[in-house]
DNA sequence: GATGAATGAGAATTCATTCAT
DNA sequence: TATGAATGAATTCTCATTCAT
């Protein structure tokens, strides 16, 4: 599991804290938020039952700390993409989502964003973040041309859409997508 | 809610069966499945709590019920494509997806899609429906040229995680998606 | 199972009542009369539940006519015992127990003596009339002497201990006695 | 009720899992396993309903750690036996059975040695220890003479059958033993 | 900070029994 | 006589949360 506090370095034994919340997110991750009792927690981390209720007050207080610390949408200026290419700054994309989170916290996201509204909050911001990326990284890819705006939003919202469809449904309905495909597809629409 | 078993017709009273059935959708919906009780399922559809367990022995088999009997993705052979124009064709596949259900019974699908195997196999045969119906649609509009089956392919595996994103993630995120916009895109990328 | 009362002969289908019967001698030898829902039963039976009840109106009714129906105490006056021979008599005695039932039956008559009086009054028939065969046995058997009638008591009393105690717990802790050697030493020890 | 553990010595009140077990152990013996709800063990024990689960996770744990805690076969190699005189030496036997447990965990030991392989398997030992010390007890008592291997064997079951058929059944049906007058026949037996 | 016993509301499920048909 | 839906109290078990130490 990746967090994204620094850990203390070296063979050391994760703190209580921190085994609370590995635990946390291997068990919201398998089973589900609400299907996890906070004993099951306790018991995979390790520690008495009392301490995760000591580290987070109710139990909500996990979900919303795995969100807080262990996911991270990247919103930066600075987007990597490829001036006059449109295809290939989107497949750079779709390689490296603005997101940094463990396959684990990834499910979490997806399957809890009915749970609180902090986890919509971060799913809607990650959706919002690639939009922009897929719209700067178009914009910079193709010549201006008048009346384009609004085809590029719609070519970056679709790009957006098929890269969180295949992190969330592909998963668990089998398909599968390639996005450097798509990003081909979209660049030949625009080109 | 809609049902597809036929009701007892009329102004009349649906039996108890429906009744558990109609109020479980409900609440499903609302709060998701782990964290409605049977008891309020009972409660709302004003039947004893017992007579839950006598139509339905375990709690899943709520879920797996409505799933069976609530949604239906259409798996008809004759698709109305429209020859010749793709945009279009895929329009009215957005419009009218082939999944007979409820709005309640689609948000169920997405919501519980981690809950229970008969879930997740519905919403992946919707999945491989709309991928089939968007083939079907561009194979119908384009003018048949070589090569362009997996590009062809694409188009419409994009077009299904769009439609599928939309109805799953859009209504959480708070972001929005043109779909005839998409199907014009797509149209445009394979024209 | 063994039923005293005559059946409809041939290869006829029992009638209800009887495989009401059949199915909880079966499953209350099996998992004993507390653990066995009224409804396995009529599963078992493959009759509807309200037909349990309407044979017996409480389930303690279908205990009580097994014990009543499918469990008889032979009184009978006549005893083969075989003068002179008092270990052979025993023998006997042990070979045939004056209790027509199946093993079914027998299961249920030590299991569930605690569940009911009638049980408890059949199982306690059972070993006065077991006791009453030995005593016989021995007296015809052993030339009468004075002061022996005690002894003769014990000898039976102990007869009637082993029989029963094979057939009660020496099934469950997987023990054997063999009723023969013991007729034998008894004799010894009276002759 | 008889602890095997030691308890909280003098008046002090006994902890919350004593009290549990004495609670169970009275309506074990009382009702039965399956007769007793679980509340009730509760209320009589004077602890809330879920503090029973938190030291018993189910049911038949209470009663697992009755049996384990609470019944002990003494299967010591030294045997109070007296050489030279069997009656004797089995009479003590009888008077003392190689069991430590209370009247109340004696009744479950018999009633509930269906309920659960725990139960059977100390039933068993029980069985198999006494009839160790009869054999032993006989041994030592009597002139080692060739080929009464057989006969001793029969007489050490016969005497355990005796013991706990007692123990188990004459206590349902009213019948009375004097193992005292057993020790005698199967002595003057052997003798 | 750490601990695990304690709490009790409430969850799923069971089940004997009733009853209208 | 036959039926299975209906009932609801009771039962086993769960679990977030508290709290004394």
């Amino acid at each position: 599991m990746g967090s994204l506090r620094p850990r203390s370095g070296g063979a050391t034994e994760p703190d209580a804290r921190t085994r609370i919340l590995d635990a946390a997110e291997k068990l919201f991750a398998g089973g589900g938020y609400e299907a996890t009792p906070t004993a099951e927690i306790a018991r995979l981390a390790q520690v008495p039952k009392g301490l995760v209720f000591h580290y987070f007050p109710r139990k909500i207080d996990v979900l919303v700390a795995l969100i807080d610390e262990r996911t991270l949408v990247e919103e930066v200026p600075e987007v990597e993409a490829v001036p006059g290419d449109a295809a290939k700054s989107l497949s750079r994309l779709a390689r490296r989502l603005p997101l940094r989170a463990s396959p684990a916290m990834r499910r979490i996201l997806f399957r809890e964003a009915d749970t609180h509204g902090s986890v919509r909050d971060r799913l809607g911001r990650l959706n919002g973040e690639i939009v922009r990326r897929a719209r700067f990284a178009l914009e910079l890819a193709l010549p201006t041309r008048r009346g384009d705006a609004a085809r590029l939003e719609v070519a970056a919202v679709t790009f957006a859409a098929v890269l969180l469809h295949q992190e969330n449904l592909c998963q668990l309905t089998g398909h599968h997508i390639d996005p450097d495909a798509v990003a081909e597809l979209i660049a030949h629409a625009l080109g």
